[in-house]
DNA sequence: AACATAATGTTGACATTGTCAACATATTTA
DNA sequence: TAAATATGTTGACAATGTCAACATTATGTT
């Protein structure tokens, strides 16, 4: 965490931040522009460049915002349900799903390939996949609770996030109204889907 | 070379949508101009707007050809695979995945939220709804032979698709770089992935 | 064939945008 | 206190999406 001593505005680069992401949640991720977010923070049109090497290293830095709350959703999870894999499982993927479609431009900004992770960005990527390790986590904790059968424990959280993201992904732009139009039934038919990978397809 | 006889270009259209797809290709969906799409194609920097309401127009047109290619591979699986709905599942998957990785930009156009649907292009709908209907039948089919348990066709076959494309999605932005470098490797933990959907993680 | 009309394409203009260079000011450091 | 560094502003530039006005070609009607 860096955290920029306040010089003239305070602390601009956290202002930008959040003009951003309030930005993009109202005009999506394609109509916003630094100029805006600048005149939104009440500096000039260049001042971001202090702070942000680019129009792309904002969109990183706003991105980080979505990851870290990510990150803390699933650590609650943890803590709601401790020692219970299986519902740690499903309830990680439903707050993943909802915290996808309650936020679909931060969702769409985090993994619609907007932004390109620049060298120095790599707190994204790690981040990323401190929230995959916790998916591995759960899994092989339940492998030795026997609650979830044995094999390589990183292939088999690789195959529920593929789930949970792709669902996301399907219920974020609009995909799944034929199938579900409210929230809540959104939310419900992703347990229906997860229970669905849990027990396996075929019969 | 059947050249159409036409008005000025013979078929600006298609010629626009083919340049755009070109120059996605090569310079990623952020990367693309009106303005460079009608200088490769030999036209004036206005002259796009007699075909395309604007930009997100194009760039829906240029989808187009994405979704149409992905549902004749996937019309191509049925045809190889006659009466397996197992293997046609499977398939189907590494199919869509692997048209994903080798056109990692396109599929990025078609998934990454860059354009959006507009009221008069419901084509594209229509082909996506096609290609998932066709996924329904697989598992309909599947169920009448035993293959796949009982129950809602329709989300079984939303189950499936939403790990593919959640797989998709992640391979295609290169986050699964850690646990499969080549097109190979991915390839082959797809199929990995897939049996762990329909065989389920539960022990 | 002649003419009217719609389709197609061009030129020029405008506001917006990302980015750079030069300059100005505030903070930190020596 | 003086130098160095960090932060912010103004002005400029090329690229971009889009519109209006104009030009040309195809199509249809008589």
């Amino acid at each position: 965490m860096t955290k920029t001593p306040a010089y003239h505005h305070g602390n601009l680069r956290q202002a930008l931040i959040e003009a951003g992401a309030q930005l993009i949640e109202k005009k999506g991720v394609s109509g916003i522009s630094l100029r805006e977010v600048a005149k939104q923070t009440g500096v000039s049109h260049t001042a971001p460049y202090r702070h942000f090497k680019d129009k792309n290293a904002l969109l990183a830095g706003i991105t980080e915002v979505g990851f870290a709350q990510l990150a803390g959703s699933l650590q609650q999870v943890m803590i709601d349900k401790p020692n219970a894999p299986g519902e740690q499982l499903i309830e990680s993927g439903v707050v993943y799903i909802r915290l996808a479609i309650q936020n679909k431009q931060m969702h769409n900004l985090m993994f619609g390939g907007a932004w390109k992770l620049s060298n120095d960005k790599e707190d994204i990527q790690q981040t990323s996949d401190a929230a995959f390790n916790a998916l591995v986590q759960i899994i092989e904790s339940g492998q030795q609770t026997g609650v979830f059968k044995k094999g390589d424990a990183r292939v088999l959280a690789l195959t529920a996030w593929s789930l949970v993201h792709g669902y996301a992904m399907l219920a974020s732009t609009g995909q799944l109204d034929h199938q579900a139009g409210s929230e809540q039934a959104i939310l419900e038919l992703a347990k229906t889907v997860e229970a669905h990978l849990i027990e396996g397809i075929e019969k």
